[in-house]
DNA sequence: AGCATAGCGGACCGAACGGTCCAGAACAAG
DNA sequence: CTTGTTCTGGACCGTTCGGTCCGCTATGCT
């Protein structure tokens, strides 16, 4: 007897995470958040309850979608080099999938943001960066295995200078670096990790 | 005849970086910055115009601010090695000229939140970040003229990674990976530097 | 003393904020 | 057709926002 549902919350909660992606927290008001949602101020807070809580889900639909996307990413049977390099450059690269060009992580975008006034948000952004290690650092063990890497490299450490690496080159790239300065900086990473040192 | 100023313009400005620093520019309010500068409304829009305005001078003060202590810390007559990780942990220790521990850094902070919507931000951004990297491309220029670093390094795009690398760490740091794994990121990236590769 | 300026507190402004509520239309299942 | 649910637009709430203005006092100079 019910009339179901007409709108797909992961497709509003998907606009909502654009909105917040482009604008941050504080600067994407209601009204913003609504429009790209396209749905009602009533439907919004029956569905959804704040405009915390719908930050909270974007966040975590984001986290979830980029760690799959990676994890896939590096499951691939080719070269650790150029998946690496893929990797990486991806985020100097316009992609279907983000809103607008340098407009960074979401996630970084967050903790810079609200990390030091929420703990909520400080957890989300903790467990995000240390799973993205984690299936970094698992790729670079598979790569030292297979020869690709210098016996030497320690995988926990180095996957903690990729992602390190892959955080400036967001911000910098926000703030206005060249891109072709930002690739060249991971070239220059990508390098020294292959040669060992 | 005048009754003149009793306020410190440049102090007060410091404090309002503080509060821009702790807490972004959209999340400050107007209460927040009278509050943190010590004086009234009245005096506050006499002196400076508006709330943009006392940002733009904050951005500049610590643009400033930062970039004369840069290129102090490298004009000393040290080992660049031990120069280089100094600069660079800084960011790691708590710093009495610092509103708060992970704070990360003012220009980085406002470059995320702002620099995508607002060119006279983008502008300063860009600014300081090319006048860093110029300061550390000359001391990297004289470290290989010394011989402390391989006559291989390329000053200019090792300073573009060390901007870099300071860029993960200020926001990985904010975002609460413990200062050890950071620090441990710094590390490898210093021996990588003077190695050669 | 007289005068111009500095600075203050506070009233006041319109607009926007996040959020609540409700009347009614649209719709699906019985 | 009835019933129960979804969804919408808009009225409404109190609060806060950035910003303006004015009247008062405190102060320094002549």
């Amino acid at each position: 007897m019910p009339r179901c549902r007409e709108f797909n919350i992961d497709e509003a909660l998907d606009q909502a995470l654009n909105a917040f992606w482009l604008k941050g927290y504080a600067s994407t008001s209601l009204s913003d958040l609504l429009a790209a949602m396209g749905l009602s101020k009533s439907s919004f807070y029956e569905c959804f309850g704040s405009k915390r809580a719908v930050m909270l889900a974007a966040l975590a639909r984001y986290s979830a979608r980029e760690l799959a996307e990676t994890r896939c990413h590096f499951a691939a049977a080719r070269p650790l080099p150029a998946l690496l390099a893929e990797w990486l450059g991806h985020a100097l690269l316009p992609d279907a999938c983000r809103p607008a060009e340098r407009c960074g992580c979401l996630v970084l975008n967050l903790a810079i943001e609200l990390a030091p006034h929420d703990a909520e948000i400080e957890a989300s952004v903790r467990q995000h960066i240390d799973a993205l290690a984690d299936v970094l650092a698992e790729a670079l063990r598979r790569g030292c295995e297979e020869g690709s890497l210098p016996a030497t490299t320690k995988p926990p450490l180095a996957a903690d200078a990729l992602l390190n690496l892959l955080s400036g080159i967001h911000v910098l790239a926000k703030g206005g670096v060249e891109p072709a300065r930002l690739q060249a900086v991971i070239d220059g990473h990508l390098a020294a990790l292959f040669a060992g040192r």
